[in-house]
DNA sequence: TCCTTTAGGTACTTTTTGGTGCCTACAGCA
DNA sequence: TGCTGTAGGCACCAAAAAGTACCTAAAGGA
C-alpha cells in the first residue's frame, strides 16, 4: 500500500517515462499494429515497444487485439480508460508544438512531418 | 539541432523525469521556498531538488528570486512561460485523483493530505 | 569562539532504464 | 526444402538517472 504525496505522481507511475506518452499521442489517432508504431517512433527498440505496451496494457490505458493468424498480427488502440487521457495527451502535444515555435520560430525544421502534427 | 519525431518529445524535454511535474504541481499554488519545496516532497533529495530547478529554470519554466540576506533566502515561482503549463499540471493531478479512487476506491488512505489534493 | 541556519556545490556509488544480439513459432510460397 | 514476414521472449551489457556523504559561505546569537 503505497502512499503519495502529491496525486500527479499517481499519474506519472501510468504514463510516466520517456517512450509512454510518445505511445500513447500516436494511438490516440486511431488503434495501430506494433510495426506501424515501430515505425512512427524510429528510435524505440523492439524491447522498449513491447515492455511498455504490456504496462500500459496492465494498466488499463489500451486494449491489445490479436488476430489468430500467420504471420501473427496484433494491433493496440486506447481503451476506454484510456481514453480519459485524450484531452490531456492532445494538450501535451500541442504545448510541445508552441514551445517548439517558440524556441526556434518555426517547427518546419525541427518536426517530423507527419498527419499527428497540424 | 534536434529533430523531434512528434512534439510531444519537446514537452517531456522540459517537464518530463521523475520530479518535474511534481516541483510545478506544487509551484501553481504558488511561490514556495527552497526548505517549503523540501518538506512538500519529502523523498527528494537536496541535489535533485535544485538541479531540477535548475533545469526548469533554464527553460524559462520558472523564476528565481533570490533575496540578499543570511541565511540565504530563495524562493521559485512559476514564470510567465511556465503559467500556460498549469492547465495541463491541474489536469494531472486531477487524473492521478480519479486513478487512485478507481483503484483502490477512496484517497484516503493513499494521498497525504494537503492544501493541493482537494 | 563556535554553533545554528539556509541554500547549494561536488565526488562517488547504486539503481534504474535502455540497447544489442540472438532465438522462436508457423503459414505460405518458390 | 528452405526462405519470408510478424510479434516478441531472453540474456547480457551500457548508459543515464538518482542517491549518499560530505563540503562551503556568512550573519547572528549564546
Amino acid at each position: 500500500m503505497k502512499k503519495y504525496n502529491i496525486s500527479v505522481e499517481a499519474t506519472l507511475e501510468v504514463i510516466g517515462g520517456k517512450w509512454k506518452p510518445v505511445i500513447l499521442c500516436h494511438l490516440i489517432h486511431g488503434k495501430k499494429r506494433t510495426g506501424e508504431l515501430k515505425r512512427l517512433i524510429p528510435n524505440i527498440t523492439q524491447k522498449m515497444l513491447t515492455q511498455q505496451l504490456r504496462e500500459l496494457e496492465h494498466d488499463g490505458i489500451i486494449n491489445r487485439i490479436v488476430y489468430n493468424q500467420v504471420p501473427p498480427k496484433v494491433e493496440y488502440e486506447l481503451s476506454e480508460y484510456g481514453d480519459t487521457l485524450s484531452e490531456i495527451l492532445s494538450s501535451l502535444c500541442l504545448w510541445g508544438e508552441k514551445h517548439i515555435i517558440k524556441k526556434y520560430g518555426d517547427t518546419k525544421d525541427y518536426l517530423e512531418d507527419s498527419v499527428l502534427n497540424h
